[in-house]
RNA sequence: GCCGAUGUAGCUCAGUUGGUCAGAGCAGCUGAUUUGUAAUCAGCAGGUCGUGGGUUCGACUCCCUCUAUCGGCUCCA
């Protein structure tokens, strides 16, 4: 029998070894570290047998796939553990994840944060005992017995959900689990441990649902890479764009204004117009035109859009007029209002594609559990904007946008994004409107325009909206949390309930076909995700305060004004720290502030006209004239902002 | 909305078993200093201890309500 690895070297084997054994015959230190085997493509238990060639991938901590078992295996040992020390307990489910592990638990006891060090301890304490994992195969009706004596209604609803075949059982120790594993060999290659949080989670996902215990956690196997994993952590916590908002003085909550709705501070909205401009002029070479729309509109509008019927209920309670009673929404999104405005004239085959975008500010109504920062608001200007395009032109207009949102990305350094093609849940149809064909046009349109760009997608199906599928673009935040940024829609309904309509060469009425697409998805989670990024070292462009003046004494300030004003014309965007300090002392005040170039004028500069620049993080770099400084930031600006190609 | 945790001055945080515990540093203000590349010195002022109830002779401390925030779940046009 014939053994294949994935370097391409072949060995010969006695047929029924299995990956451990092969593991062990390559070197004792292999069959130590080894945590799962993948046999012919598929995951399998390190003890099973191989009996014919093979293609085998023996995977360590460094493999994705090492780290699953190794997690895996530790929700098991977590587990056990909570076994002994709550006999009581019930368990749902328990994963890997991203980073470590969870266990879903019902205990009559309830579990806290306080007791997680207890069960950290009982969990090394097992795992020190080398408990191995034995695979039991048993029949579905076998496994449905085994839990209905011990009255689990959680796994039994799980078995429930299995197709008829082999069940498989693994046991750690004194814990038992249905699990289709694979696991690693022994609990005690798992070293350090840390279970991070409490939180709730609703049985299978589903609110309506007994609301479980979710312990989350992650193992190591060594004692230094949980370290790091800490230190990373803290060093995230840094970056978390709430605090940097706070301190860089950029936004601004208050409850009395009410939750989820920012004020956005003196910094942080030249920031956000500097951001606003940039893609107004992206668009602009688009051939997008700017549109300004009320912030409410009559509830009429969203009952033809479809909006009211979806999401009515759970939106903010509608405004009425004192004297005749009429109802209007708080504006939750611009496209009927763009609708109304591409109705407002007949429009031509030969006007088309058209294209409305505006910094549009929407409303909606999150529930309180979900707001988060600037992430997730109820209040946030969309950076919205609506192509009217034909049939004909769909293809390469979706693909001008996924030009726009790549230029975007590349100007601002967003190396790091997932592309996730949001299609319409399989089953569940009646979550969308619209029919099957239009649907099909426009995922297919969607799916074709990114294969031709040549972006590396995912397909996600039920992500769509419920009037159209998405390109979505995602990025994740400081602690790895994943954010949908830029987002390009494809709809062929609301043109229809609109009855829009352009008269084509055949001098017949058409019906024209929507993009919705907002490249930054939100202005507030835009500037959120870039201030975790940049750890709040903007780019030079964007930067609310360029440089700053730091006069040695007071009695440079009048010198340090005239500077200023000289920069200011100049368009460097640069202030005076005339406070009356000691020159160490303002240079730190403004490091920390995060301001690129300190200029510091003393008897020196003011007798010879110049400013003494210091770069942020670079130290020194020689005396120059304001006007010299003014031409450099310029030239700097300038490679950040590259043409359009 | 649900589960859990947290809420002390503008910010970051101390506050022992309920009894001079309302504090510190930074920021602010005033004064002195007039400074050459990451914190000059001194003084002053700042808080109904998130809100509203309750228990108690007495509550920042214990209990309940509400509210906001944080970690998740659900949701996300």
């Amino acid at each position: 029998m014939n053994i294949t690895f994935p370097d391409g070297s072949t060995k010969e084997y006695n047929s029924g070894i299995t990956g451990l054994e092969i593991a062990e015959s390559i070197s004792p230190r292999l069959a130590k570290e080894v945590l799962s085997v993948t046999v012919n493509g598929d995951l399998h238990d390190l003890r099973f047998p191989i009996t014919c060639d093979a293609t085998v991938i023996l995977h360590k901590w460094e493999d994705a796939e090492g780290k699953k078992a190794f997690w895996h295996s530790s929700s098991h040992l977590m587990a056990e553990a909570l076994q002994e020390l709550y006999p009581k307990i019930k368990f749902g489910i328990g994963p890997s994840i991203d980073m470590g592990f969870y266990y879903d638990v019902d205990s009559p006891t309830p579990i806290t944060e306080a007791d997680l060090a207890k069960i950290e301890a009982k969990m090394l304490e097992l795992a020190r005992t080398g408990e191995t994992f034995v695979r039991k195969d048993v029949t579905k009706a076998q496994a449905m017995d085994t839990y209905t004596k011990k009255g689990d209604e959680y796994k039994l609803d799980l078995i429930g959900g299995l197709e008829d075949g082999t069940i498989s059982f693994y046991t750690n120790g004194s814990f038992t689990d249905l699990c289709r594993g694979p696991h690693i060999q022994s609990t005690d290659i798992i070293k350090a441990i840390k279970l991070t949080s409490v939180a709730g989670a609703y049985w299978r996902g589903d609110e309506k649902n007994k609301m479980l215990t979710r312990i989350y956690g992650i193992t190591f196997p060594k004692k230094s890479l949980l370290d790091e994993y800490l230190t990373m952590l803290e060093e995230a916590k840094l970056r978390d764009h709430r605090k940097l908002g706070k301190e860089l003085e950029l936004f601004h909550f208050s409850a009395r204004v009410g939750q989820g709705l920012p004020l956005w501070l003196p910094k942080g909205a030249a920031l956000r117009e500097r951001l606003e401009n940039f893609l107004k002029n992206v668009q602009k070479s688009y051939g997008y035109e700017q549109v300004i729309t009320p912030h409410i509109g009559m509830k009429d509008l969203y009952v033809t859009s479809g909006h009211y019927a979806k999401y009515g209920a759970d939106s903010f309670q509608p405004i009425h007029t004192p004297a005749e009673g009429e109802e209007f929404l708080l504006k939750p999104m611009n496209c009927p209002h763009h609708c109304e405005i591409y109705k407002a004239k007949p429009r031509s085959y030969r006007d088309l594609p058209i294209r409305f975008a505006e910094f549009g500010t929407v409303y909606r109504y999150e529930q309180s559990g979900e707001l988060h920062g600037l992430t997730r608001v109820r209040g946030f200007t969309q950076d919205d904007a609506h192509l009217f395009v034909r049939p004909d032109q769909l293809k390469d207009e979706f693909k001008k946008v996924i030009d726009i949102v790549l230029y975007i990305f590349k100007t601002l350094d967003f190396k790091e994004f997932n592309a996730q093609i949001s299609l319409r849940d399989k089953v569940n149809r009646d979550k969308y409107i619209g029919t099957d064909e239009n649907w099909e046009k426009a995922e297919n349109a969607i799916i074709e325009a990114s294969a031709e760009k040549g972006l590396n997608t995912v397909v996600e199906y039920g992500e769509a909206a419920f009037y159209g599928p998405k390109l979505d673009f995602m990025v994740r935040d400081a602690i790895g949390r994943k954010w949908q940024l830029g987002t390009i829609q494809v709809d062929y309904n609301l043109p229809e309930r609109f009855e829009l309509t352009y008269t084509g060469a055949d001098d017949k009425q058409h019906r024209p076909i929507m993009i919705h697409r907002a490249p930054f998805g939100s202005m507030e989670r835009f500037v959120a995700v870039l201030l975790e990024h940049t750890a709040g070292r903007f780019p030079l462009w964007l930067t609310p305060e360029q440089a700053v003046i730091l006069p040695i004494s007071e009695k440079f300030n009048d010198y340090a004004d005239s500077v200023a004003k000289k920069l200011n014309i100049l368009s460097v965007r640069c202030s005076v720290d005339s406070r009356n300090e000691k020159i160490g002392r303002k240079i730190r005040d403004n490091e920390i502030k995060r301001i690129p170039f300190l200029l510091i004028v003393g008897e020196n500069e003011a007798g010879e006209g110049t400013i003494s620049v210091r770069k942020q993080g670079d130290g020194d770099k020689g005396a120059m004239t304001p006007e010299a400084f003014a031409k450099f930031i310029d030239d700097l600006v300038k490679t950040e902002i590259k043409p359009i190609e």
